[in-house]
DNA sequence: AAAGATGTTTACCGAGGAGTATACTTCAGT
DNA sequence: ACTGAAGTATACTCCTCGGTAAACATCTTT
């Protein structure tokens, strides 16, 4: 909506040499992603769908126009809470990408950033918002990082069973046990108290590896 | 569903002298359920905040008002589809209440009936509604059910160290690890497709029997 | 058959909230 | 100082949706 005049202005802007000063374009960067965080703060405080736009601004001490100014409608807040939580993870495999350790020392190193990033500000989102509350184009987006991360697990527990640091099980059904009993920290974790997320990921790591079988 | 009512009828007709006053009091319970139900279906597939009171009434064939007729408001129509939900993972551990067996045998009976829970209908409502739509007196009895469950698990790990069937473990965190990956199920299956909850049930008690490390 | 209880509908209310038109303000570059 | 762009606010619009009043219909009891 007010994106065809930003659009336009974004695709010229290499191009231009009227270019909004460095400064000004960091400053608006810095703006945006205040409101991101505020957003991602009372989601998960409030829910998404009990936070309005209004109550957004109130937090920031404007108004709801300069919170559409930085972003394009509600759903994009939403957006960009998700994709940066996911991208937190994402990047605990980026990583390990390269490392000659076992799998299951990389399947471990990716669970305690793993459980970093579902306590940070932006767990909720990823675990908590809805499909339902995304356009398809946006949600097909979430998704295919989501699948991403699944596969990335799949792949590790893959390579372990290679190297013979896994057990040989059945890596599809084990990525959904292990992502499921990550995820769902975000439920139940509370900053002020209890666990770190490292300690928390140690325990997750000591439990699934060991199994509740005596050994 | 037409069979039961009829079979239900009967039943009344035999009882007692206030037979249509009982039987009416049967349909009404029937229809009150009908909307849960259809609630439970139609929160899953679209989200409750999606889905409004006209959008349920239409799915049965009835105008809003006759819908609070049978439950005062949206609210306690989620709380219904919650607590049936949650009631049917508390029969899990009713089920096993009294059994000799090792603790680890009657986890993995709960595990069992706690997946098939999960993808019912109502599985929806108990993992992804949130505290927020419910009011606070409502929430505090859901969270009552929840820890309910909780404490259930802990107790039957905490039974299986004692009996020696499971490793020595933190019963707390495992129960999180545990009641994560089998809530989780409610993200990713799909009944059309894939495995059976009995399936699933079997490969994550599988898992986390096992442990990911060799043996 | 009348009277009441139960069930259902039509037609409405009012709140909340996403999004916007428009005007005012600040600031950077000339 | 002047001009235009960027940033912010005021003051709306519009619509969805939870909830309800009151009438209409049907069924039960006497």
């Amino acid at each position: 909506m007010a994106s065809r005049a930003s659009r336009l202005k974004a695709e010229a802007a290499l191009e231009s040499p009227w270019q909004p000063s460095r400064e000004r374009a960091r400053q608006r960067e810095i703006k945006r992603e205040a409101v991101i965080l505020a957003a991602a703060r009372a989601f998960r405080q409030r829910g998404y769908h009990h936070t309005s736009v209004d109550d957004l601004a109130a937090l920031l001490n404007v108004t709801k126009p300069t919170i559409y100014h930085y972003l394009e409608n509600k759903e994009e807040i939403l957006f960009e809470c998700f994709r940066t939580g996911l991208d937190q993870i994402r990047g605990a495999f980026d990583e390990i990408r390269g490392s000659r350790d076992s799998g299951l020392a990389r399947l471990t190193a990716v669970m305690r950033r793993y459980a970093q990033a579902i306590t940070s500000e932006f767990g909720w989102c990823m675990v908590r918002a809805e499909d339902q509350d995304l356009s398809p184009v946006m949600s097909r987006r979430i998704n295919a990082l989501k699948k991403e991360i699944d596969q990335g697990l799949r792949r590790l527990i893959e390579d372990g069973i290679a190297d013979g640091s896994i057990r040989r099980c059945d890596p599809k059904i084990t990525a959904f046990a292990l992502a499921g009993a990550m995820n769902w920290i975000a439920h139940w974790h509370r900053a002020d108290a209890g666990l770190t997320p490292e300690q928390i990921a140690d325990r997750f790591i000591e439990t699934f590896v060991n199994g509740l079988r005596p050994r």
